[in-house]
DNA sequence: ATTATTCTAAAACGTTTGTTTCAAATTTTA
DNA sequence: TAAAATTTGAAACAAACGTTTTAGAATAAT
């Protein structure tokens, strides 16, 4: 054996490349689980959306479960994306905290679905460990995020009625689920940015 | 036409009765709402759970959606009647507010399923308006719970750093669902409970 | 231009879905 | 006790489910 024979099981003539573009199907997918959830989303349903048929997505990202793992990596990593673009080059840190309160009251009573990162907890995240993991991770993000805001907000004496940033990260953490869950209900945004309000005086106190 | 002839249309002979306990099937085929969800459950897991066969189902419940709605329906009405036993007779409001929160937090960390009202509205709320109303008068039934205990509050001062008791009401119940999309996540009492005291401590300043 | 390979579309796959049918069992009234 | 009425269990229903197969179109390398 030589070093060629390495590579002998690799492709010799590369046929056809894949027609549609995967990203933006699987944005188009995510709008699909989006509106209906895991359970409420049929194969049809998401391949129609896709614009491909169900052997090109078998081929390509995989069965059902493969791709929502898909869809919701792609939901939670664009938002990740958006949120560093949003505090970058902030100098107060508790002005960060604010606006990024505010930026999602505003995110929850503009966008048309709730949340699906929520969502999705609320529906599979209790039984499959593979979701558990991405949903984990995506409130780890905005976890470390925002502590590390408090932390230096609290370090400058910006906030001063506590030193417990973990305990202050939950509990503004807390309130983005709740208003998905009242918006849903009420469709009422002064109600939303009312709390908001409240919340951000609280941080002032 | 007399009068004996509005009743002919009564069955005359009053055959077999329904032998399984509706209430009880009901209850059984809840739980098993509320751990797959709407979409999640089958009919085969709901007949099985409920240890009745599909035709028994159709001829007295109904069909799948209307058994749902009479399980959401049970579950809140046995909530309703929770919350009414466990505030009954307490005579400080600001007290019988925290012993809400308190109760509120203890179940989130200790039920073996997440709220099964919360997990209904973020799964099929959106679309469904029978359910819709189920969910918005059970959220209505505890608003109206706290909101009246905070108007107390405030009129024998025993809160008084707002006046504006309809949104520290939202606020407040905001909280529930918060703590619930953490538990599942971390799986971590600690932490609710300390958001949950952090909380207290702010309605007795 | 031929060959090897991969992609795509349509159809079909076996299951499972929610729901209905139907005969047998049961019970009440007469 | 016979007749009427209704529930029950088992089987069957069509439709929809997630997935696979298959034949042919497409394309890169020879």
């Amino acid at each position: 054996m030589n070093v060629s024979d390495i590579f002998i099981s690799l492709p010799v003539h590369m046929a056809r490349n894949v027609e549609f573009d995967e990203q933006l199907a699987i944005s188009k997918a995510m709008d699909v689980f989006w509106k209906k959830g895991y359970n409420g989303a049929s194969m049809r349903d998401l391949t129609e959306a896709m614009g491909i048929n169900s052997s090109s997505l078998y081929n390509t990202i995989g069965d059902k479960h493969q791709l929502f793992i898909k869809c919701i990596k792609h939901y939670t990593e664009s938002r990740m994306e958006a949120a560093k673009k949003q505090l970058h080059q902030i100098s107060s840190p508790l002005k960060a905290i604010e606006k990024y309160i505010n930026a999602s009251a505003y995110t929850i009573t503009t966008e048309p679905n709730s949340c699906l990162a929520i969502k999705t907890t609320f529906e599979v995240a209790t039984f499959d460990v593979e979701v558990q993991k991405i949903i984990k991770s995506d409130n780890e993000f905005t976890y470390q995020l925002l502590i590390g805001l408090i932390k230096k907000a609290i370090d400058i004496q910006e906030i001063k009625f506590t030193k417990d940033a973990e305990m202050l990260t939950d509990y503004i953490i807390n309130h983005f689920t709740g208003w998905h869950e009242s918006f849903i209900i009420h469709q009422d945004k002064t109600r939303i940015k009312k709390t908001a309000k409240f919340l951000i005086e609280q941080l002032n106190k």
